[in-house]
DNA sequence: TGCCTTTGCCGACAACTGTCGGTAAGATGT
DNA sequence: ACATCTTACCGACAGTTGTCGGCAAAGGCA
């Protein structure tokens, strides 16, 4: 179980593919196909290399099954969100988490029911931590 | 004033060149190569091209001062990091705000006293809003 | 048996990135 | 005037990314 941190990081179209296997559990080639295809058009072959380069990296693993292959990620989905999260936090905002939801809060895309559902969850995580 | 949705991401290098003339202002190559170079080992010339790409990009416009160019951001800085947390909030959290400050909150690099201060922080913004 | 579909494999390619070296032209100091 | 320093300019290179086409094997169907 490899953590997020010894990879390197995933750009948006891997991102996009990770989504997928993560939402599937275990899937094939045509099986993240057919996900992305309802998103935008894109070339089975696309998608087979960047799983197939996924998997030389260390973010898939695989199993033969027949004649096809199924993959599964290899790393957990909220540890590599973290991480990505970590690593913004790092890099765009010097280490202040603060100076990241305040980037939120600026920007409309963060409606006022969104910000009380967040205050919660700060509330209920402290409480539990204290 | 390009906005920075036009404009392609920023990899971690190039982050690090646009943090430091976000922070000089109008800055030289040699001033962000100073900057820089308290950080980690990088040549001179590594520095240049990084911001003759980014001037190309439209990430930075330039004036000549002499022989010598002055470098400034085209794109503020605030709105840059709004976008770049909305793509993350798109991208790797499907929309989901919560989902982006549940992470955080997961992660250890999240203090008790720095989520006190966020809490504070969306209560003003939620004030100042309603 | 012979054809169509599915799938993997190999290779390709242009763009971008991070990294720098070499050269040469001005500016500066002695 | 000469040596040194600073800076821009040009070019290079390996690695990654997103994008796919073509071929061939394997399996299923008429």
């Amino acid at each position: 179980m490899p953590h997020p941190n010894r990879l390197p990081p995933l750009s948006n179209a891997q991102l996009e593919i990770m989504n997928a296997v993560w939402d599937l559990g275990e899937a094939s080639v045509s099986d993240v196909l057919e996900v992305l295809t309802k998103q935008h058009s894109i070339a089975r072959n696309t998608v087979q290399t960047v799983m197939t380069r996924l998997a030389e990296k260390g973010w898939l693993k695989y199993r033969r099954q027949g004649r096809a292959f199924l993959f599964k990620a290899a790393v957990p989905r909220d540890s590599t969100l973290r991480v990505m999260v970590d690593r913004l936090v790092e890099n765009a905002f010097q280490g202040s988490a603060e100076g990241l939801v305040l980037a939120m809060l600026e920007s409309r895309s963060l409606s006022d029911e969104e910000a009380a559902r967040i205050q919660k969850l700060i509330d209920d995580a402290r409480r539990r931590r204290l």
